[in-house]
DNA sequence: TTGACATATCGCGATATGACGATATATTGA
DNA sequence: TCAATATATCGTCATATCGCGATATGTCAA
């Protein structure tokens, strides 16, 4: 025989049902105008609620909400600094997705 | 002047916000277990609506309408032969971008 | 034509999401 | 302590999404 690599079932790419899971979660995350410009402004910087609040034009409550959402998927951490709190990008892969989400739809326009 | 290119505002990234919004809608339409298999599934060769349906663990109706939805944002063409229909890779970015997802949460399991 | 198979579409109910206003907490300075 | 600022949280409502069963469409073979 030359090379029997296929058996009788076609292959297929792997992947367990929980990892497709979690990454949906995180993607449905990231899948917001206001979320998806919070990434790209944390990517190039450190920023506070009210800047955040101010270039999404979204009041400060809702810019709240959005970052606790995506840091609860690990994307960002804050800090507080006086009464101010900074958000800082905290998932290394947020780069690259987001240079690929850019790519394809905030180049060529 | 050796170069004045900052005036008084810090720099921010481009972006204007329909695109965020078409961004957004995509990424939405990623953002699904059964959709993210079967995008990775096609990336990798030609499969039915039965087929993909077998392998995502659901009804071959659920399977089509997940099918539709990302037929509309550009992702997969279709072609009928005889009974069965055949989706494909149509959006070229989706490799990439499906390869950032898998490398941060399909990979090291 | 009829029946079986493959896919697509529709309407419905359950659940999730998003935005808002009101309110709560934390910090600073007077 | 009090007021002002910055952020966070809560309850509520409108809308969106998901999966399902039923049904419709398209294709082939007898």
């Amino acid at each position: 025989m030359v090379s029997k690599t296929k058996p009788k079932t076609k292959k297929k790419p792997a992947g367990n049902p929980q990892a497709f899971a979690q990454a949906a979660e995180c993607l449905k995350t990231l899948a917001h105008p206001v979320r998806l410009r919070m990434v790209q402004m944390l990517l190039h910087g450190r920023y506070t609620v009210g800047e955040l609040a101010d270039d999404a034009g979204v009041p400060d409550n809702v810019a709240s909400e959005h970052l606790r959402l995506m840091q609860r998927c690990g994307f960002f951490t804050s800090q507080r600094e006086g009464r101010k709190v900074y958000y800082q990008v905290a998932e290394p892969h947020l780069e690259q997705i987001m240079s690929c989400i850019e790519s394809r739809f905030l180049t060529h326009a």
